[in-house]
DNA sequence: AGCAGATACCCCGAGTATCGGGTAGTGTCC
DNA sequence: GGACACTACCCGATACTCGGGGTATCTGCT
């Protein structure tokens, strides 16, 4: 059954490219009106107006998902050849280069990153909240390396998710007061300052016993 | 001139019962109505109402800032000894005492610490938001003991806040996982597992170059 | 036939205006 | 120096405003 009625079909791709368009113009709303824009403003950015926004995203969680993925993007590609780990040694090149990209977009765009980071408080019981934050997803990539490393080599991988997730939320943090320190010292460094706690720290760990 | 007039005077020991007072119920109205406790009924858990808890905490800013205090007291009570740094292996000691005391927190009250973590997104513009988190407070002890220890060795100091409050960091995504993990291993294993990490990584990078 | 889009609405929670007590310190009069 | 009004300041409650997320309903396009 469903055979694809033209008429339902004949839409798909008007959604599709409607939808980029619109993560689009949330995009540049964010970075003009800050964070803490509201859909209204997005609309009208869009030059358009909320029932469109909600009849593409759901609700403010569905637009934050989709800005989310779209930055997501980003951070990806600057990092997917990294997430094949063949030696310890590699474990610390990805840190090198995801913390390179995650301080690159906070430098480029502030606003975008704050409005990422401000995940929404969905009203529901917090068990059933499906919103998967930025740090999340980059997060169960590096988790997912890290334990692909390990199985490898036949060791127990219930560490990969602590030193996954916990591994991305230091260069979180490490990133926040960048982002918030008044002098702000140049990224490179900072960079350098990250790696030079994990690449013997890792190494040591993840050859060694755990 | 203002010889403080008794009868201004005279209410700052009341306030400060009141305060308390008041934390403490907002503390178990966050316990049984989860961290999106409006403040009415916050008030109503009081047995008071909305414009005693404006009066006291000024706005819901306000009464965050006195339940992250009251729970940073609880956090600091525990690392405390431990944030002098004799020596680079007690680093390793900070890290294992402080990864305990926060995950303990998570476990015994998952709803505090769920309210704790949802910074109110004040509407002013982020550059005057002087609202501090709880992981803020945490990561500038770390940042300071972290300061002192390489300062007192001549060290540069820059790294402190990237080590410190990412180390933090560190720790907090990895609870934060460890909280949505639906099988949810014994604390004391987490705690290995990040301790594990951080002990040979910053012996190696505090006794040697930067 | 069926969806896109706009307008006008609802709802809920943060924050405020205003009112009526209550009580300890302060001045005054003898 | 003690009894009296008085004042300064607080406490607490009800009833509001205001803003933003989310929705009901209508028109129009293809």
């Amino acid at each position: 059954m469903a055979t694809s009625d033209g008429r339902d079909t004949r839409w798909e791709q008007h959604r599709q490219d409607r939808r980029r368009e619109l993560v689009s113009h949330a995009l540049r709303a964010i970075r003009s009106q800050g964070a803490g824009v509201g859909m209204e403003e997005i609309a009208v950015r869009a030059g358009t107006s909320k029932t469109v926004i909600y009849r593409h995203f759901g609700d403010r969680a569905g637009l934050y998902a989709a800005v989310v993925e779209s930055v997501h993007d980003y951070i990806h590609a600057r990092i997917s050849e990294r997430l094949l780990l063949a030696d310890a040694a590699d474990l610390g090149k990805l840190v090198a280069d995801l913390a390179d990209a995650y301080l690159g977009l906070v430098e480029r765009d502030p606003e975008i990153y704050r409005f990422v980071l401000a995940r929404p408080a969905t009203a529901s019981s917090p068990e059933t909240d499906a919103t998967v934050s930025l740090v999340d997803m980059i997060g169960n990539h590096v988790t997912a390396a890290i334990a692909g490393h390990l199985a490898a080599r036949g060791l127990d991988d219930t560490v990969a998710t602590t030193w996954g997730h916990g591994l991305t939320g230091f260069i979180r943090a490490a990133a926040d007061h960048w982002m918030a320190s008044p002098e702000r010292p140049p990224r490179a460094q900072v960079v350098q300052h990250i790696s030079s706690v994990f690449t013997p720290g890792f190494a040591g760990a993840m050859t060694g016993d755990t």
